[in-house]
DNA sequence: GCCCGCTATTGACACTCTGCCAATAGGTAC
DNA sequence: GTACCTATTGGCAGAGTGTCAATAGCGGGC
């Protein structure tokens, strides 16, 4: 026999191993709902006994926190993209960057964010957090984090427009009901437009503190 | 004793127990996370067995996916606002309305549709059939369902509008970290948005296709 | 090349939760 | 009071999870 004397397991450093089922896990998350993964399911596709799962990453739950995040603490952004040019520029190259970034990661980035994953607090802070780390970035790349006194707020707004980000993103992805470019289309307007009239202050417009935007602010055509 | 001959419990018709049981679960499903809630709890809770819970709603899922729908599929809007008036105006009315709404419902509303529940592909068929609805709605409203061709594309882009509108409440809700005039501000300007700039031909706006929204459209200031 | 110790990995046990189904008993009509 | 209908119960079997002592790769010492 070929495997008359071979291992029956081989044994890996904890780094590699903890890797490899992470790698698994996250596979199997993206095709499948959480509740629908088990453990063994997990185990069997890393060629690991059960435990081990436990071992590295404690509950069930932590791994899943694990590939969340992952998932969503892409890092990028302002390594990638220039802050340069006219705010729709910006705000235009941003967006295309989020797009490539999460075609990339393909369907598990659409199951982690999307179906809001588990009801969990913990998987629930996981995901604000790094929405809250997005959102900061994104404020940041269109040189709009300038006031701190009402950085909260804007913060709160900028996590609000993930939520039409994700939901954005399901729609391209999942079903194929909008393409690529109506996402783009979508996402660009409806940031230009938050950035303009619900903190007109912060761009360009002076204006008293928040100029009721119910008449409609003249706007110079945008360089374009 | 009191309760010497009194019965160990209670017969009730079908429909009112089915009503009884539903409004407990309903309860702790919007103060612990699904997994959190055991069908113990719930039956506990409602004063039954536990298998009366199979009985009534089958699957554990099923009694959950009757508590979303319940939630989701508010009646109102068309109902209750008229739709009249400029865009702006029926922007803002329907906002309000949606607002008041959930406000009602309170954290059953958010925990169900914020955190997503459980990525279960049929409660996610359900809160997209939700959403859809809501899109169709308010389309309608809108006064925009005009061209049957590129509706699917207008419907798929007014459930993406449904993913702000949820973070959005869920800020607002949640953590507070938003006020309501906050969230009014921003779900109005950023529907109108996508309304004036993501199908401007539907609009008053006459325009080739679709006008690349890049030169910013000149807008007549809208009658408020 | 052989043995030894370290520790990555296993396998089994106990517990919880869920779905199912025959048996039970509340209530009503006669 | 009695008998029937069926809403309701309680226990059973299966699946999934977390834990922990025992096992066995495998590198180092000689």
């Amino acid at each position: 026999m070929s495997s008359a004397d071979a291992p029956r397991w081989t044994r890996l450093e904890p780094d590699a191993r903890r890797e490899q089922i992470l790698a698994c896990a996250t596979r199997l998350f993206g095709e499948r709902p959480y509740a629908e993964v088990s453990t063994t399911d997990i185990a069997r596709e890393a060629g690991v006994a059960r435990g081990l799962l436990n071992h590295y990453f404690g509950q069930k739950r932590d791994l899943y926190l694990k590939v969340v995040k992952r998932m969503l603490l892409m890092p990028g952004l302002e390594e990638k993209v220039s802050a340069t040019g006219s705010l729709r520029q910006r705000v235009e190259r941003s967006v295309e960057w989020y797009l490539d970034t999460v075609a990339a990661h393909g369907k598990t980035y659409v199951a982690v964010t999307g179906a809001g994953s588990i009801a969990d607090p913990e998987v629930e802070r996981i995901i604000a957090e790094a929405d809250d780390v997005a959102a900061a970035k994104t404020l940041q790349f269109l040189g709009l984090k300038v006031e701190v006194g009402s950085d909260a707020r804007h913060r709160a707004m900028m996590r609000s427009y993930a939520g039409l980000v994700k939901s954005t993103i399901r729609e391209w992805i999942r079903g194929g009901t909008l393409s690529r470019e109506d996402a783009h289309l979508l996402l660009s307007e409806s940031l230009i437009t938050i950035v303009r009239d619900v903190f007109p202050h912060l761009h360009q417009q002076p204006g008293p503190e928040r100029p009721a935007p119910k008449a409609a602010s003249k706007r110079s055509k945008d360089a374009k």
